[in-house]
DNA sequence: CAGACCATGTAAAACGTTACATGATTCG
DNA sequence: CGAATCATGTAACGTTTTACATGGTCTG
């Protein structure tokens, strides 16, 4: 159940509403942990009643009011807790990949599945173009080296980082597994992978 | 709802009972579509009873018996409509990540993260090399290129070489993040990502 | 003879997804 | 004035996790 503890992570870097927090989600968190926006909003005054997080009133004239949220010393307690806990593999599950599994047994659903790989590159590369521009906005000029020598709060970075190699990797794999479907459909030579099989 | 979807998979390449099928998905399918044994049990009277799979009991003398299942025509059909159908992006939960996300709340926080970033390192490097060994097992001494050319059912394959690629990048990217954590702590230098930041 | 592997489930609780609902304000 | 963004939920349904349960055979 950590659900609420990217919640908490997510507040570490400051407060937020829960509009906040689910654009948080989605540029950032939804990296590592996935939610939509009405199980953030639900998260939240459990959150709240169990003394994590505390909520206060905001009142705006230009938007409609909002409710904002502040970690608390047992919320901050509760992370340590959670983090000193051992750690369950993460789970991932992905319908395209199901598909490609399934590869081969029937050459007009091939067709379809190549379709979808490029799809997916494409939102994959979409994703590193964002990801890389957030990165050199926390950088704000420095090299990565002294940002991460000197920053104290290196968390976002890193995670952001990550999601960034991840999708490169995927964007890369994608395009490729395409192009060796459609290769092998035609009966072309199928091209060369991203990276070469390591021996036994 | 593609824990079906990755059932009927699993049983494309030959017939399976229950207990075949958990090991099939801890070994191969679990790659992209995570389910326990339980999961998986509970699937199978849904898919008999809906004329997907069919069943038949198998006596064994050495062993207790079992029910083996065969993926129908029905059961392919309704694979096809799924293959044809959009795909979601796929989910990512993960509790480390999490807890990376809070790296610099809280120094011995750190140091516990950095610790199980290398236990993870560990497991990725074990599931490289069985993926490395079930890949040789596949390609059975001919080269991937010829594999990927000639051989009908790449599915299973590029599905374990896409684990391969994403547990080396894992093993890596989680080495280097905690070798940096410690590094931090000690006030010595970084050491350099294992990829590049992309310029914008 | 204990521990691992084969073989299959039930039941309850927790969690996640989807559809629906509401209403204010800003921007083009 | 319509669309986008801000802001927050409820309710129903479906899926996943966790704990529990059982019993045979095989290996050291």
């Amino acid at each position: 159940m950590s659900l609420r503890h990217a919640v908490l992570v997510a507040l570490l870097d400051g407060d937020a509403s829960g509009y906040q927090l689910t654009k948080i989600f989605d540029v950032s968190v939804s990296n590592f942990w996935a939610a939509v926006p009405q199980q953030v909003y639900a998260e939240l005054p459990k959150l709240e009643r169990a003394g994590y997080i505390s909520g206060r009133e905001v009142v705006q004239q230009d938007r409609p009011n909002k409710r904002v949220y502040t970690i608390t010393d047992a919320g901050r307690a509760e992370l340590s807790a959670f983090i000193q806990s051992s750690s369950k593999p993460g789970v991932i599950r992905d319908g395209l990949v199901v598909k490609v599994f399934a590869l081969g047994a029937d050459a007009t659903d091939d067709l379809f599945i190549a379709d979808q790989l490029d799809e997916r590159a494409d939102q994959a590369e979409a994703k590193v173009k964002l990801f890389t521009q957030l990165l050199h906005g926390m950088l704000a000029g420095r090299d990565e080296y002294t940002y991460l020598s000197e920053q104290p709060r290196i968390g976002p970075y890193l995670t952001c980082r990550r999601g960034q190699m991840f999708e490169a990797d995927n964007a890369r794999g994608s395009r490729w597994a395409a192009a060796a479907i459609r290769a092998r459909l035609k009966g072309e030579p199928v091209p060369p992978p991203p990276i070469e099989i390591p021996s036994l």
